[in-house]
RNA sequence: CGGGACGUGGCGCAGCCUGGUAGCGCAUCUGCUUUGGGAGCAGAGGGUCGGAGGUUCGAAUCCUCUCGUCCCGACCA
């Protein structure tokens, strides 16, 4: 390609409106442009980058055996309705009627549509098993879109559905996207775990995420380096540190005027916060629940909704004065006539042992010295901390680290949720009729393209992982009106193209500064300056990433130098 | 949905507090010069200040409403 003809608009300035470094460097390259919130355009460039996800995609997928088709992105409400989520799912579903009234939905995901098809066409065990995926327009009405192309209203999925007789079945089909999903992410280049998820409320079912470590990420993952576990902080499960400091096992309520807060409390007492309970009141349906937690850590709110098997939102002030009596920031498990949940660590089996803590004394400025589980009260244990960095690995005892990430990928054993309520069954071998046993599998390549950006970029621009680059080479021509410089501009542009490279030859007739810094920004693995020496038959030649420098060869040697350093690239 | 900020030529910003009908840099167009790190000089075009209403002799500037965008939080089949 040529770049006098490509559209490529660079800006020498970051947008006023982006803040992650992906966001900035995209628009910046001329790669996506915002039409609006959460919704964007790609361009030129950014296209080329998706397509090649796609393809690695599509080639993975297809060597699992599943079979590519396209689903309508407008769905009738009914199979929504039938599998209740068009109930469920609140604002964030785009909702629409069509010209006679009848109710419609934008495609959120398409479980429901896969599944509609299956319970048409798939008869048989004997037909299964069947996995079939598409690259597919997904639209959710994101309450806040955040971080350019990493939390949009619109965006391409790749999802995949499996169907299967059984659950034997179901594990096969699922390890065959592992397998393919650890294939597309280490072709894409870039660093990821995969760590265990929730599978939501419903429970039962396993899923897995594939995360790539960024600042920019919206979760965060647990990962042990020494024994490869490694889990979404949402479930993720670790040994917490043993706590500090001790405290007198006699009861004895103190005057804590005015200290409300765990760190408050902390220095007043001059006790570490691992010698506090936090108790932290919440409300399911018309139940109240005082979840414990140690002082030091956080209470996840997931962990403890898996644990009742409902969903939680804290309490409001004047309910917690309702079932305590005390103020927030005074409360406290002894006395009150409430369900009481308290994290694992602090059981006397846990890593402080039976030992003595300080809670709220349910008392309006005071707090209570000496609370022993087990002794004073009897509460039942769950895991509902947040793992922290420093805290243990379950399986091996390594230090756990804690980081930002951003999901690129998931992986749901559905089980028969969606094929029993639209009744998607095949006959067994015994001709009894069973419900498919499904998985669900997501890929989103514009998040892949801006992660990859997050963990490979520097001050001038974007290092692209070479197999997602939008040309393998940047061919730049110092001097576009040079007759010698375009005689062996074009000798290489078609030399490397016949050895399969994609390149882009900037004939642009633009200052040289200005193609060298579009040319860092924009990316590409290796970059080919033809200049002042092309005369001689000698150009530069240099990749963009590593620590290999520049050096000058001759036109000849140029293809095999330029294989070398892609070998040496990523 | 709660909190915060911002909306001024294509892009990035100043002006607003202390009202007097708009300015800078980049980009664009023309000419000349220049050509290995986002060129120089000269000239030109382009905005009515997100929108509506109000206050005022007069509003980019003050007030009200509204729309949009970003950030933090909540939310995220």
């Amino acid at each position: 390609m040529r770049a006098s003809r490509l559209f490529m608009p660079t800006l020498k300035e970051d947008p006023s409106d982006a803040e992650a470094a992906s966001h900035k460097l995209l628009v910046r390259g001329g790669f996506v442009r915002q039409f609006a919130s959460g919704i964007y355009i790609f361009l030129p460039l950014g296209w080329r980058v998706i397509e090649r996800v796609n393809r690695i995609i599509r080639e993975e997928m297809d060597a699992i055996g599943a079979l590519e088709l396209s689903m309508p992105t407008i769905h009738t409400a009914d199979v929504w309705q039938q599998t209740g989520r068009y109930y469920d799912i609140g604002g964030e579903m785009f909702r629409l009627k069509d010209r006679s009234g009848r109710d419609m939905v934008l495609a959120m995901t398409h479980e429901e549509v896969f599944t509609w098809l299956a319970s048409r066409e798939l008869r048989s065990y004997r037909e299964l098993p069947q996995i079939w995926y598409q690259i597919q327009l997904k639209f959710r009405d994101e309450t806040r879109p955040k971080g350019g192309v990493l939390r949009v209203r619109e965006f391409l999925m790749k999802d995949s559905y499996s169907f299967d007789a059984d659950a034997e079945g179901l594990e096969v089909s699922y390890a065959k996207h592992i397998q393919a999903y650890d294939r597309i992410f280490e072709r894409t280049g870039l660093r990821f775990h995969r760590v265990d998820s929730d599978p939501g409320m419903m429970g039962g079912a396993q899923a897995h995420e594939y995360m790539a470590p960024s600042p920019a990420g919206e979760d965060r993952v647990a990962v042990c380096s020494s024994c490869g576990y490694a889990g979404n902080i949402e479930l993720a499960r670790s040994v917490a540190r043993a706590p500090e400091g001790s405290v007198s096992e006699v009861l004895e309520e103190v005057p804590t005027p005015g200290q409300r807060t765990i760190r408050q409390v902390s220095e007043f007492l001059e006790l570490p916060a691992s010698s506090l309970i936090k108790s932290l009141l919440v409300v399911t349906g018309e139940e109240r629940v005082l979840a414990l937690v140690r002082g030091d850590q956080e209470l996840h709110q997931r962990k403890l909704e898996r644990h009742l098997q409902r969903e939680v939102r804290p309490a409001h002030p004047e309910e917690v004065e309702e079932a305590t009596g005390a103020e927030i920031g005074f409360i406290g498990p002894l006395g009150v006539d409430v369900r009481i949940v308290a994290d694992e660590s602090l059981a006397p089996t846990g890593p402080g042992g039976a030992r003595a803590y300080v809670t709220g004394a349910n008392k309006a400025h005071t707090h209570l010295l000496g609370v022993m589980l087990g002794r004073d009260v009897d509460p039942e244990y769950a895991d509902l901390r947040e793992a922290q960095e420093g805290d243990s690995c379950v399986e091996c005892g390594s230090a756990l680290t804690v980081e930002p990430t951003i999901e690129v990928g998931n992986i749901f054993k559905l089980g028969t949720k969606y094929s029993v309520a639209l009744g998607a069954t095949v006959l067994d071998e015994d001709g009894v009729e069973i419900p498919l046993v499904m998985g669900s599998y997501g890929i989103g390549p514009a998040r892949i393209a801006a992660a990859a950006v997050e963990q490979s970029h520097d001050e001038k621009g974007i290092v692209w992982p070479k197999s997602i680059a939008p040309f393998d080479v940047h061919l730049v021509q110092v001097h576009a009106t040079d007759e010698e410089q375009t005689r062996v501009a074009a000798h290489l542009y078609e030399a490397l193209g016949e050895e399969g490279w994609q390149v882009l030859w900037d004939d642009r007739d633009e200052r040289p500064g200005v193609k060298f810094k579009d040319a860092e920004l924009i990316g590409c693995p290796v970059r080919v300056t033809v200049g002042r020496r092309a005369a001689e038959g000698v150009v530069e030649v240099e990749p963009r990433g590593g620590d290999q420098s520049r050096r000058e060869v001759s036109v000849d040697e140029l293809p095999e130098v330029v294989s070398e350093l892609w070998r040496l690239a990523d």
